[in-house]
DNA sequence: CGTGTTATTGATAGATCTCAAAGATGGTGG
DNA sequence: CCACCATCTTTGAGATCTATCAATAACACG
């Protein structure tokens, strides 16, 4: 498969480069294809490459000694990832695996360290991005240290709808296979407690559920709970 | 008060130029000092001003719109704040509040693009310490995630001792006032929570507490706290 | 139509928060 | 120098959320 130049245009690293820039920094990239269930790199590797997402989904998690995960971040089309490690030279933070067919476009360390002194603009590009994914890390953590469950929940759900709903007849539908597990994960709590407020929700109207599915009908009544000290239950 | 070349010596963001380049970033410093309890610049507030502590220690909390607080970071000497939200362009995420007497050099948010655009590695410098932020909020996030209260106050408790850990007769002491209630910030729990675990561990030896102060007096025991699933009791 | 994964649901135990009150501690002003 | 006050800290009892344990059910895939 040949890359062309728009496969950058929406890539927010390379924003404000020149014609030419753009060019070189196309030059130095390959691309690469992972099926679900392949992982791009793993935790704690040397971090080697650096990639875009063009199309799919990925997840990047981080496995604790006792076993339990954490889902760190859901990587969406035009964002990049493993970018951190990389441009600072660190390991991996964890590792990357493909929740559906997905495609990257990968720099590799190399090339990603020749890029970056050669064309500023790059650099300061990832400052901005770093700070916008570190205050979206503090919320997160201020969420964890302060919210209930089911508030951790909807705030979650809340997210993933803006980022990754699709609009369906019904609502907005998490347009990846998402688990009960993988919501667990990214909230700090059980599948068996998730699940638990999903289906309370569903009998709300709240939400609809599916095998790896959930479609928000209510994005009102979610907000509503997400924001509400209160349970509200009734 | 004047400010010369040696003060930056120690400054990560600042590693790497010549001489020629430090006088410029000099020239441009101002210098602040901060009585306990002053604070440096205000959460949501349009970043202004990038800091670097010189002596003393800041706080940097996150207040929630149910008056929950949230404390993000302690900054120690050497360290900058204010810098992501500077060199990004955001508001300020949280306050930065002096817990004892401070001394910072502050750049405005103007002088720091025109360094920033003038020298390289200040860019290259700024990716590589929001990369390690970074990796530090997913290890707490981790924590908040996976870990019951006590285990989290022993990472917590060491985490400080090993960055602001000065040597007295009895253990390890934290150099500055450090109250059960910030620990339960830092911790996502309540005071009364943090309270009960640490006079459990002063029974056994562990530390020894004050008011607004705590010594590490068995490390290793703690680190056993730390890592062990089990409460291993006795 | 098995088979493995994913999800639901009930019962129980336990960790923590919440509410409440009283006890230290250190600074300040008279 | 002492009394007073604001803060910080300890401690108890009870309520509750949530994890854990356990079993079954639904679903997709080959």
């Amino acid at each position: 498969m040949t890359l062309d130049l728009s496969v950058l245009e929406n890539v927010a690293i390379f924003k404000g480069l020149d014609r030419a820039a753009m060019e070189s920094v196309l030059s130095l990239a390959r691309h690469q294809a992972f099926a679900p269930g392949e992982y791009a790199f793993s935790q704690d590797h040397d971090s080697r490459a650096f990639y875009v997402l063009l199309k799919g989904r990925m997840k990047v998690t981080q496995l604790t000694v006792e076993g339990h995960q954490v889902v760190l971040h859901f990587v969406g089309p035009g964002e990049m990832f493993g970018c951190a490690a990389v441009c600072g030279g660190f390991a991996y933070p964890g590792t990357a695996t493909a929740v559906m067919q997905s495609e990257t476009v990968v720099w590799t360390r190399a090339a990603m360290e020749t890029l970056m002194a050669r064309f500023s603009p790059i650099a300061l590009n990832a400052v901005h991005i770093l700070g916008a994914r570190m205050r979206e890390m503090q919320t997160r953590m201020r969420e964890l240290a302060t919210e209930r469950v089911e508030r951790r929940v909807a705030h979650t759900l809340l997210r993933l709808a803006a980022s990754a709903g699709r609009r369906a007849d019904n609502g907005l539908e998490i347009e990846f296979p998402l688990s009960r597990q993988d919501i667990a994960e990214m909230t700090g709590t059980t599948l068996h407690t998730v699940s638990r407020i999903l289906n309370a929700w569903q009998e709300r109207g709240v939400v609809e559920l599916g095998r790896q599915k959930v479609v928000v009908r209510d994005s009102r009544a979610l907000g509503a709970i997400a924001e509400h000290p209160a349970n509200l239950g009734m």
